[in-house]
DNA sequence: GTAAATATCTTTACCGGTACAGAAACCCGT
DNA sequence: ACGGGTTTCTGTACCGGTAAAGATATTTAC
């Protein structure tokens, strides 16, 4: 439905008296013409309306297409919080922007995903904390593309960016212990309906899941190496569920002292939840999340987490991802290697009294 | 650098005997070939390790891409919520996917997105909340795209998606005054640094972000029909400013009894920074926000704030697409009409006592 | 039993570029 | 003046598909 005939590279050429080639590279490579000719070029296909090459045309000859996917999970997305997803996006977009590669969503909860990922052109993908049995992530490796695993343990060979989940659960933990806390629970997705009061081992969904895996492994080693025994474990689906289930944690009559949670933003809900139910924090029950989310600042008391570099895990996995793209053209550059970002612990006012008030 | 030769329709029909044509049939119009051969062809591409059509030489063919461009503004996204802009895009990409079409992100912080508005392949492209003076932008205009516009004010023709956000600050400020206050802050982005205690008329920039405008104006509106003049005003650049600035509000002589602000997000940094002075919200100080933000009810107390509907945005934006790639092939499809959603505004514990436990 | 409709496959003609290997003209030092 | 290196442009050969119309069977309708 285009109204008039489309202006492309020969009709340039042909108004020019010149070859098509000489054209196409007064786009795509200056270097190789008259500054003269490529003005005049330039003047002409500015005066008929032409934006430059057609995308996909060039794509088809040269091999490459200007954009990676990101196998985006949007599941967990509702338990990790879209901020810091958002914000990851956002440093994965910006680290390849000026190679002038775009970011293509993918995200695994449209039903429409392994259609995406076995027909949208791109050079690259990034896995991005997801269920590693996704078929879509089938397709991605059988189409055999440069992928960059993020916040997942990749498979042999593949490579991986991820964050120090365990030492940082563990930090947290024993940031509990160490205060004298004896009754924690454990605030996170990933246990059944049915998990008890006492947790046994993750269940399989979670366990897929690297960093609900990693960071109830972590929490599991400070606290058994101290005999503490998680009394409680609650199971937000969402996190709009976690307030709800926080409520119900210390309606128990053997209410914990302490709260380990997955995340920020769930423990930004067991916060409100604890302060409906008149207890103090942290006096009557300590707070502990994960991610340092910006939110943590915000609450008040400030929230005592474990602070992780979303920005520069972003720009590592873009890295990783240009690294690999560059390495299919050049089979001298080494492989980039995996990286785990550390992460630290940040005591704020929701463990500690007297940290309420100030950073 | 491929290591083995690739395999393309042309190999499969050769090694079969039959033409190219069946073969791409068999991928993309199975109805074309009897299934006895559509059966062989399947199996013979699945032993070559053959994944299916190449992106880029289909669209190439059929002139589709199979992915719509997202223009991202990520100065805004200091400003607005991350959390509402990935919910933004996430209730894009659902509604997009069962139509095959994936989303690629030009974020406009980045050097490079001239490269990306103009280079990238794309059917079509949504400007969500950006400057309208964008460079990218015009060449999006430029390539002839189809385009919606969210929460921004379209030029003559377009299609855009927008909230009412004069109408909502408008219904947010009348409940202030509807409360009796006289003395209001408006906490806002927007403003130079230079803003006084009582602010002038928006500047160009913010003029220009609609978001802004239009929240803006409606406050104003309210508090002008009343006689109210807002006192003081505060332009956090970032939202991490939000806090100090408003700290540097309650320390004034003549402290606002009452606080506009543009996003949850700011309300909330308010909240803590009144929570540091050792004001009551709501007795001290009423506090108003924007979005229904999920951690509107994770405040405590909980938040009032002006209700949107960002999933519902998000897919009027995709289905507005939609319908405009549509009607490139078909003409005879009717253009999508602009449409403005509704806003509510939500009482709760911030703005009026006895509502801070209970939602 | 035969003409028209249908199913199945093939032919032809693009889609709009880029890579790479020349070819022609030009420049230079000696 | 002459061989060799540059610069500047052209020719050829793809990149890997799809659309639309044509060519044969094979049915169907009556």
């Amino acid at each position: 439905m285009r109204a008039i005939a489309r202006v492309t590279l020969q009709s340039i050429a042909d108004r020019l008296g010149v070859s098509r080639m000489t054209v196409s590279n007064a786009f795509s490579r200056p270097d190789q013409l008259s500054d003269a000719l490529r003005g005049r070029i330039l003047a002409e296909a500015e005066s008929l309306g032409y934006l430059g090459p057609d995308p996909s045309a060039r794509s088809l000859a040269t091999g490459a297409t200007g954009a990676v996917g990101v196998l985006w999970a949007t599941e967990l997305r509702q338990a990790l919080s879209d901020e810091v997803s958002a914000r990851f996006l956002g440093a994965v977009a910006d680290e390849l922007a000026p190679s002038g590669l775009a970011l293509t969503l993918l995200p695994t909860r449209a039903e429409g995903t392994v259609v995406l990922a076995r027909d949208v052109a791109m050079d690259g993908a990034i896995a991005f904390s997801c269920d590693p049995r996704l078929p879509a992530l089938d397709w991605l490796q059988r189409r055999n593309l440069p992928l960059v695993y993020v916040d997942m343990t990749a498979p042999r060979g593949q490579v991986s960016i991820t964050i120090d989940d365990r030492g940082g659960a563990r930090a947290a933990a024993q940031h509990l212990v160490d205060l004298g806390h004896r009754k924690v629970a454990l605030v996170t997705p990933g246990f059944g309906p049915d998990a008890g009061p006492t947790p046994g081992p993750l269940p399989e969904a979670a366990r897929q899941l690297r960093v609900i895996a990693e960071r109830h492994a972590g929490w599991m080693e400070a606290l058994m190496a101290a005999g503490v025994e998680p009394t409680l474990v609650n199971q937000p689906k969402h996190v709009a569920d976690a307030g709800e289930g926080a409520r119900l944690l210390f309606a128990s009559s053997d209410r914990p002292t302490a709260a380990l949670c997955l995340t920020d933003v769930i423990a930004q809900a067991v916060l409100a939840a604890a302060a409906d139910a008149g207890l103090r924090v942290p006096e009557d029950l300590a707070v502990v999340g994960f991610d340092d989310h910006p939110l943590a600042l915000r609450t008040r008391p400030t929230l005592t987490t474990v602070r992780q570099d979303v920005d520069a895990k972003g720009r590592a996995a873009a890295r990783a991802l240009l690294r690999l793209i560059a390495g299919r053209a050049d089979a001298s550059l080494s492989r980039p290697r995996n990286r785990c970002l550390p992460v630290q612990l940040q005591v704020r006012g929701s463990t500690q009294a007297g940290f309420s008030r100030t950073e």
